[in-house]
DNA sequence: CTTGACCTTCCACTTGATGGAGAGATTATA
DNA sequence: TATAATCTCTCCATCAAGTGGAAGGTCAAG
């Protein structure tokens, strides 16, 4: 199938996909003589799975070690495991971060009267 | 001073100052005739409420907004609340966004046994 | 035969910096 | 005073992960 009818198995965007086959992260399966990216069953699912693991925030890095991974009948699942493991370390880091500025900034925003006046707690904490 | 002492008093880095310069976001005082970007205290001032601001994850167009506000002495705090509860939102969206990633890839990392064989529910979720 | 949908490559832009090259300015030391 | 070290300047490239658009080739239907 034609790149459009792959991005759309795939639930991608054909730019998207037309930009992972430019990176060497999913390849077409082959050209036609035109030149047309030619997209089969397993180029879709490796589509897909890029998307998925896409969705779960890992780096394209990331997700070529999978694809390799996912590829490969010789894979330990430790291998996998601690891949996941490190980013999940990495999202809970952000998710912490996350928190504590959240609770500061509502902090600050609840503190401010937000009427016609010009003093602003947030403001002053800035300066 | 020169540009070194400013991003020395503000914790930023030279380049970072100089780029805040380029997109006219924080402004030296003036030039000195050979080309040195000067900056007095006020300048200075800015580029530490920049800095806080961006601490907390304000895109450079918030801060733009915000040391606006900042020099207006007209300005209301409904203005600056305005901006940091739309800011709030987005940091809570994003936070409940990986606290669910969080979830399911723990979820997925603890079904996996992480030992010399190719089964992975990690793998095989994202197939 | 032409229209329209789809495909190609290439280049630019996004965010918020950061790194480096090559050159000029200033300051410290010998 | 000479020179070496440090600072600063501008300009260009790069990062992630695409997205948008231009200019042009291809293909099927009417």
């Amino acid at each position: 199938m034609n790149i459009g009818e792959a991005a759309n198995q795939a639930g991608l965007p054909v730019k998207t996909v037309r930009y992972y086959s430019d990176i060497g992260l999913v390849l077409p399966s082959h050209r036609s003589t035109s030149g047309y990216r030619n997209y089969d069953s397993t180029s879709v699912k490796k589509l897909i799975f890029v998307k998925r693991a896409r969705s779960f925030d890992f780096s394209i890095e990331d997700c070529r070690e999978l694809l390799d991974l996912y590829q490969d009948k010789n894979r330990t699942s430790s291998n996998v495991r601690r891949i996941a493991k490190e980013h999940l370390v990495q999202i809970q880091r952000k998710e912490s971060e996350l928190k504590n500025l959240r609770l500061e900034l509502n902090h600050l925003v609840k503190a401010c009267a937000g009427d016609d006046r010009p003093d602003c707690p947030i403001i002053d904490y800035f300066s």
